[in-house]
DNA sequence: AGTCATACTTACCTGGAGGTGGGTACCGGT
DNA sequence: ACCGGTACCCACCTCCAGGTAAGTATGACT
């Protein structure tokens, strides 16, 4: 891990990520699927703030990005699910490591104080 | 990982994390840190495309949260250096998944086709 | 006297992520 | 006849992260 020299261009794969999970609400998406499937009205219940302009376009991109699949049971009362595909899982390591130092960061502004 | 129920409001870890790292350069400057100390300039050249401004505000920002340290070793030409905490390290497993899973992506759509 | 390098600061501007508020089509229940 | 729930789409707007371009103070070199 000795600093990889890479240099910093597009077509780097921190920049990669960053496209697709860096906006506002990928990863809380990810989070909610992270368990198995869910319906659209689920999630716009498990995430109270996500409008539901932004959570369609959200799926949509993710979707586009093959992390996860949209499946329409054409049935009278919509019913369309969301659920992750392989590729989708490989991005549950960055979901963990986020929300780990989360707490990690957390705890320590408890114990040291910080941001003043 | 069954799907931690936390409900998805501020305070939660993930949110944290994404405050503090989900800009657009943040993870940029701590995989250049990683490696050890770095001076402004050394910073600037390996990051082409940050501008100044905004490379000065990160660096601030980061410095408030206390993943890296700013020495000012008050010389005559400035030298200014820049290294990772003991909590900025605890930032570098986000890193390392961001990364991989760049990588992996990329992977993925060399051989299946996506993104058309 | 002029240029270069250091590490910044300041003022101004823009693009686009995200938010707001409405509308759509379908059906079941009351 | 009306209301509510499903899963969306659309037009419009706001705000700020990030970008651009200039200026600052110091000394060494030529």
């Amino acid at each position: 891990m000795t600093a990889t020299p890479l240099l910093i261009t597009p077509g780097c794969p921190i920049r990669t990520t960053l496209d697709m999970l860096g906006g506002k609400w990928s990863l809380l998406v990810l989070h909610q699927l992270a368990g198995g499937a869910r319906r659209f009205g689920e999630l716009r219940r498990l995430l109270p703030d996500i409008s539901e302009k932004v959570l369609v376009q959200q799926l949509k991109q993710l979707a586009n990005a093959e992390l996860l699949v949209r499946t329409n049971h054409g049935e009278v009362p919509p019913r369309v699910e969301y659920h992750l595909t392989a590729l989708g899982q490989q991005a549950l390591p960055v979901l963990a490591a986020t929300a780990e130092f989360g707490r990690v960061y957390a705890a320590h502004i408890q114990n040291g104080r910080a941001t003043p």
